[in-house]
DNA sequence: AATGAATGAGAATTCATTCAT
DNA sequence: GATGAATGAATTCTCATTCAT
């Protein structure tokens, strides 16, 4: 019935009591998994929820059990792994004490992770954008987030003397991310060869400090 | 869905019989223009075709005298756009002799024109990527024609000794091309102020300048 | 997308242009009459909107054409006959000078509109009760305007001295209206033979105007 | 749908192993009364099993040891409470010598039964006709051992020359149902005040009753 | 007997596209 | 060429029911 077709909590995916911790955790996981792979490939609004289903091998309203829809899906799948990539960046910028060294590890850290998953690659740099709505609601603020990492990155080198003080960090941190997302989308949409990625980024880094150092 | 009625030739609309350029040519144009706003405000997903129709003052089914499918309407949007922007960009670089003017040239123009064009700007950094299959299969082909001019300035400038030899001018042309991206798309989803893109661009051309410039 | 799914209007089918008032007008008439059918059969959970498409003629999306929902078919059926219904009674009404006469073509009248419709009657006094929301939100208002057309002729028979004054005009009025009510569910539940109204009716009222005539 | 899931072995609920009658005469009860409050509330179309479940404290799967379906359910609800009223009305026209007395008897009966529960008095008069093939199938068979029982206490009346003979039973009997059941359903749709069911029955039971004793 | 996670059939609704006027 | 009413394929999501524990 059409009684009331909304509610209004952000999606609190009721996670079935974890026995043992094997089947019940695991089937969140194996459908963002399954996502992944299948949005990847077909794009998220020429995917269907039943090819999802099946490539995560359970049903399609299962599905429904642990996402409230097809958009709460891949909102779901970005926040993981935004996160994730927050998480682990932070923890080895805490081991990085010289701006140069900071600075190489967000741009390892960024193509790095996405490397090994040419899939969630794909989707971030791709079908994210796919929704609109969904970019501007969701994505945005925790993309926020991430770019402010960046930027605070590029003003404590600043501070510290080693990156020249005449550009703002903001735009910086953009231009980095930019050119990093930029150079994993062609990568994903191309060939994607083993190794291209940090090949890459060396150059990319290389080029971005040389062009940020201060000159005396 | 969408995807599927998708027909493989690339899109002939027949251009119905140009008197002059009068009747006929305003009136694609003009939906095209449609489509760019309401494209960028819903996205293209969310966007009917009705709506650009209404938008554009025409009735549903005129789209299909100028265009084959909703899909061929985006994919004309970005070929349209995107030749325009090559032919200004070669008429551009003709006047720029050092590399480091052809550089900035590069740069002032991707920017530049989506300054005026905010709607296009997010049409062509977001929407354009909501269609997976359009992407890999129409965009690319034109996408990378522009990389390869972009990839062309940074050659000769090693050639020439100014731009320092040991990156590949492909991967800087991403890099680049994803920067002037990544700038654009924050200043579409955000506040869009006003000027703000050309403020960037000039930072954005003096960090990546000096980082390419060759060192003696 | 989920973009916005509800709007408040309370359904005003765009009602196409008129050509001339054949194809259009009718349809939508023509749409009405096919889900009275069918609703009556198969009551109005299990009816499919596709069966009544069928019935009709036309295809399942021309339905949404004319109505907002399933359910706005619904009321909308329901609003039409007892719009019709109290239209009618209004004019006879005027008609008739004394009570007794007032009261006996009320109930020819309710029983003699759904006589000639046996599928009519079946909605009406089943169907409508289907959906508890329809049935509070849109039935009950109408229906009470119905009610009070009743109320007013008995209240009028007391002030003029004929109806008995000891009971209240609004119990006498669901009286009358259950009664007539339940014969008709009765009857087109069962048999529904040709004339069992009339007959029952006649039955009725009698029983009805002894009972409620002022004894001196 | 639902209906079509339906089948057609009259419910044989297996009321688990009944140890004197405590575990689970107990707990089949309490689906029941659950049941009863969920339905007049949001209808039986709108209810979801597991919210009956939820409401009777037990788990979705253990209304099925209890019920064939929902539809049982709804059935149960009906037989066991109409059971209950022609038992208690068959015990009561037992101590009512006179035909005026036994009327009365009827009319209070079935009013009063329902008063004292609002929400079976909305399952009845509303959520029974909600499913046509049960109302049909069902619900008629009963539901004629009810009027029946009316129908007699009217003949037996007009035998014993106390109510006019020039009405057949049947129609008098149908017409005090429909009259109590509008008069219910009105009561339950609107304020359902307190007492308003019995006052309003002393004025049906008045009218009705002078409207069928026979004149000399 | 009780549980509740999983299932998957089923249906309303949308919207790109067509075609008679 | 232009129109917009009509079409009907396609897809998300719901929820009664099952069954392994």
């Amino acid at each position: 019935m059409t009684e009331s077709r909304f509610s209004t909590e952000p999606a609190r995916p009721r996670a079935p009591r974890a026995r043992g911790k094997s089947r019940d955790g695991d089937k969140r996981e194996r459908i963002l998994r399954a996502a992944t792979k299948v949005f990847a490939r077909k794009g998220f609004y020429a995917t269907k929820v039943s090819e999802v289903a099946k490539a995560a091998g359970v049903a399609d309203g299962t599905i429904y059990l642990y996402f409230k829809s097809k958009d709460d899906l891949l909102v779901s799948l970005f926040e993981d792994r935004i996160m994730l990539l927050l998480a682990t960046l932070d923890r080895a910028l805490g081991e990085r004490p010289t701006p140069e060294e900071r600075l190489r590890c967000v741009i390892e850290m960024q193509l790095g992770l996405l490397e090994g998953e040419r899939d969630l690659a794909e989707v971030i740099t791709i079908n994210l954008r796919q929704s609109t709505r969904l970019m501007k609601q969701y994505a945005a603020p925790k993309f926020a987030l991430y770019l402010d990492t960046i930027a605070r990155v590029i003003a404590d080198g600043q501070k510290a003397g080693t990156f020249r003080a005449d550009v703002s960090p903001h735009i910086v941190a953009r231009t980095i991310f930019g050119a990093l997302d930029g150079i994993t989308m062609t990568w994903a949409l191309g060939k994607a060869e083993a190794g291209g990625l940090s090949r890459a980024a060396t150059q990319v880094a290389d080029v971005l400090l040389e062009g940020l150092l201060a000159r005396r």
